[in-house]
DNA sequence: CGGCATATTTTCGAAAACGAACATTTGTTT
DNA sequence: AAACAAATGTTCGTTTTCGAAAATATGCCG
């Protein structure tokens, strides 16, 4: 392996694992720790990586592609939405996840499951949940969306409608006063209503700053939903509904 | 600030960062270095952190999965002749690629070229390539395979049979000496197979290692192929089929 | 207030990482 | 084959980080 694919190599592994030690590169590329120290140093000054003692990170202002950095904004409330999502979930369960990074988030959180049955338009979600054998990952087929790996489109509608599962679990971009649930891409809308439309239990993982959010696309109504799982209590409008509608909530 | 706030403070710091040194923590939190450590210590023996000499970055264990370890081991020799496989494809162009470790190679030296259409059934293809703006990523529909995220399934044929395109990239397990392509799971091979059948220029990216290896299903022969990449010259009796079938050897 | 537990700072010798200089290998040109 | 340049390995003195232990600060209860 010459110098450039090793720098490549490197910056890979960076980018992969967000930092490497001098010894984990060591044995990765199989040189002296003075070689990867050199490599690192070189970089380091052309801007690719962040050098520290001992290792390298990535560069603090290329780690911001768009998608990444709203995935590593995982807030503490994201992070316990989506336990107590997962927490509803029994083994043995089949269930929908849609696109959005507190799915994604969701996902993570059901690697302790078992036995789990998943359809998903989310080719992250596809990804976190592959890596369990005794998982059954169906993705659905499309137009993967270049932002955020949402795949999307007709096909992945009629795909979705062939499943009836028991669980369903789905993120939005919005929900309005009235209870409608909004979304940006009306293609992705067209997921998630046949997601509702094939789901015995829809569970709604929502922050509550989607409460105050606008996005253009109804995509169906709060009231299609069967448990809604928000960091607070949503507005006075929003619980009159819920009360309305028999749905279960629950503050994580 | 209290120990726990801290705590919390540090590992959200090192989530959105991906790593953080000793010193950025201590003029973050204000307290000496000593504190510092005795906090990753902390958090690293309850496995929230992964600790490296001058700081401590995100937990290696979440990122893990056997695939991702096979993945880093990208020999020089698959380099080599994914570089030569991505040089053949011209901007613009529409193209399969099938599942292997290989063709995710191919995948990423496909980063620089411009507006390609790409259909696949590998799903980290799918990621790497939606990362570009200006190509268009079609995803197929099924299972996702656990140990490689591939796409299989009778779902998955169906859809790549929808397609027309100008060049399929596929890589294979086994090469038998009468120029039998062979592979471990039958479900792929249908997949190839539809991808031979649908595609105008075919080409077989196999390091010589593939010459000698056994595989169960036969999904095709050697000589549907248009052009062959190899790292090495194929024995003597494939050699007599490439010539006898005027397929292209590209020597990578 | 006086004990008591916990958290933090301070101190210091050991261990690790660092970079410079030099030796060796590798690859290329003539 | 010889000459040369670039890359890599080796060695070694210097700098940084580490962790244990002791000293100090903070908070809590009786």
């Amino acid at each position: 392996m010459n110098q450039t694919q090793r720098h490549e190599k490197i910056v890979g592994l960076i980018k992969q694992h967000g930092f490497m030690s001098i010894d984990d590169l060591v044995s990765a590329c199989d040189v002296t720790p003075q070689t990867i120290r050199r490599d690192l140093n070189q970089l380091a000054e052309n801007g690719v990586v962040s050098r520290y003692h001992g290792g390298a990170g990535l560069n603090r202002s290329w780690e911001n592609t768009p998608y990444q950095e709203r995935k590593t904004q995982n807030s503490e409330v994201k992070e316990k939405i989506a336990e107590a999502v997962a927490a509803m979930i029994p083994d043995g369960a089949s269930l929908f996840i849609n696109i959005g990074t507190t799915t994604e988030l969701i996902a993570t959180k059901l690697l302790n499951h078992k036995n789990l049955h998943v359809v998903t338009n989310n080719i992250h979600v596809a990804t976190i949940l592959s890596a369990k054998e005794d998982f059954s990952v169906i993705i659905a087929a499309g137009e993967v969306r270049y932002r955020d790996g949402g795949i999307i489109g007709e096909a992945t509608c009629d795909f979705i409608s062939q499943f009836r599962m028991d669980y369903g679990i789905i993120g939005i971009s919005g929900i309005s006063s009235d209870g409608a649930l909004l979304d940006f891409d009306f293609r992705e809308v067209k997921v998630s209503q046949a997601i509702l439309e094939h789901t015995q239990h829809v569970i709604l993982a929502a922050d509550y700053s989607k409460f105050e959010r606008r996005a253009m696309v109804e995509q169906g109504h709060i009231s299609q939903v069967d448990c809604l799982v928000c960091d607070k209590t949503p507005p006075a409008s929003i619980s009159r509904i819920i009360k309305e509608n028999n749905i279960t909530f629950v503050k994580a």
